[in-house]
DNA sequence: AAAACCGCTTGATTTAGGTCAAACCAAGTG
DNA sequence: CACTTGGTTTGACCTAAATCAAGCGGTTTT
């Protein structure tokens, strides 16, 4: 029985979530640092801001937000975590975690022990090349919010958002044309940076346009294509890139 | 002569750039580390996006942007780095860098080749750490940028922004009252996302307040703690936190 | 030295998205 | 079952910042 064990060589997230292309022994290796799984509750916390950082979590089940808090209370997300993917990566630097992780459903984390992943990838160059992959990775997307915070309008951003989903969720194999939007307008708009108001707004244009079909949070994408061009659009002065 | 040899060890940004904490016998590994160094004239750029990814830049003098552009030809400025500061991290994911690193005045770089980075991490855990926490930095930045994008109004913005180039020039012995933007206003629109306009006119507001003086690119700061409580105040609708 | 140019500032006007307010709609709950 | 409650939608209005436009020093060109 159990054959879902408690180790990452046979996890079926394993190509999203860790190296490809070990050996056998060094699989096994691998299994090692996973020494433990945590649940947490949909509302509840993984670690949040200030809390002494030891370990990366990978998300086994779930769906999760990261946020960051200010002193007025007010928030914002900085990202949605999704099976397969990491969270804790900003805690590195300061040995203390400098966001909250709130799971927006039951999930299932899997445990890292940051020094284990440190002892193991001075062994293993593959699966030291992969960690940096993963930092890296994770400063590429964060650049790639700054811009959508910085230059994409309202319809740009919604859009983006979607797409991205999307994308996230055929690397899952899941339908990529029926999704289920786990965090609240409230979340989104915050990732997003305007207000829930601009968010449902969007989703109504975009639901009179036909591409897309809104019924709370359950969104059926109608027009790939066109959700990817609204996204890309940029302005309307794209006019200047002709001159 | 030639006493600033080409290695780390008697570098005086190494407390920036590099791990305290290392043997003498660990310092001297680390002199093999820079391989060449590399002057990039004003404008130019040290690599663009597309190219292929084999090296980590730490300024060694100048200034840089690194900007992402978009296919319509707009930009987004992702960030400035000075003297001590790293380049190049966006590049690891995909073996080919994400982003443009251009000059804004002739500077010089320390090149490392990745690989032989990877190499003496495995060797040294104090490096590898290092090198983590350089990375987790970068991601806890780039997370405090979205922040700014997402929920700071145009003075506030400006504000952490000058607040910040007076942070790093601290650190670096400089004088923190007076300093000169690298800069163009054109590139601090970019990066804060906001227009030259709205840039040029906060300058003038926290100039008629008193707070600092603006002479093209000569910044002036009178009254740094009011700088930083601009930085902070986010909106005018703090009372909800108070109820 | 006039002219053309470039980056910056300032003013007038417009607009995208925020704010305020009301209604709507599931899902609990007494 | 009426009644909260909390998230969402929609409409009316407002404002912060964008856009449009003009002028202002420097600096380079001719």
């Amino acid at each position: 029985m159990s054959s879902n064990a408690n180790n990452c060589s046979s996890c079926n997230l394993r190509e999203l979530c860790l190296p490809v292309g070990l050996s056998a022994k060094e699989l096994e290796q691998l299994d090692a640092l996973v020494t433990t799984r945590k649940r947490i509750a949909r509302g509840a916390s993984l670690f949040r801001s200030g809390d002494p950082f030891t370990a990366l979590y990978a998300v086994r089940t779930g769906f999760f937000k990261t946020e960051l808090n200010t002193s007025d209370g007010r928030g914002q997300v900085t990202g949605f975590q999704m099976s397969g993917e990491l969270m804790g990566l900003d805690g590195i630097v300061q040995d203390h975690h400098n966001c909250d992780a709130v799971a927006l459903e039951d999930s299932e984390v899997c445990v890292m022990a940051f020094e284990r992943i440190e002892a193991l990838c001075r062994e293993f160059d593959v699966l030291q090349r992969h960690l940096h992959k993963v930092m890296s990775r994770e400063i590429v997307r964060d650049q790639g919010v700054m811009m959508l915070l910085g230059i994409m309008n309202a319809e740009e951003r919604v859009a983006s958002f979607l797409a991205n989903l999307v994308d996230r969720h055929k690397a899952r194999g899941f339908s990529s044309s029926e999704i289920v939007l786990r965090m609240s307008r409230r979340d989104i708009g915050s990732y997003l940076g305007m207000t829930i108001e601009t968010v449902s707004r969007v989703f109504s244009k975009l639901s009179q346009d036909g591409i897309v079909e809104v019924n709370q949070k359950h969104i059926r994408i109608c027009d790939p294509v066109q959700l990817i061009e609204r996204a890309h659009s940029i302005h309307a002065s794209n006019d200047k890139a002709l001159a």
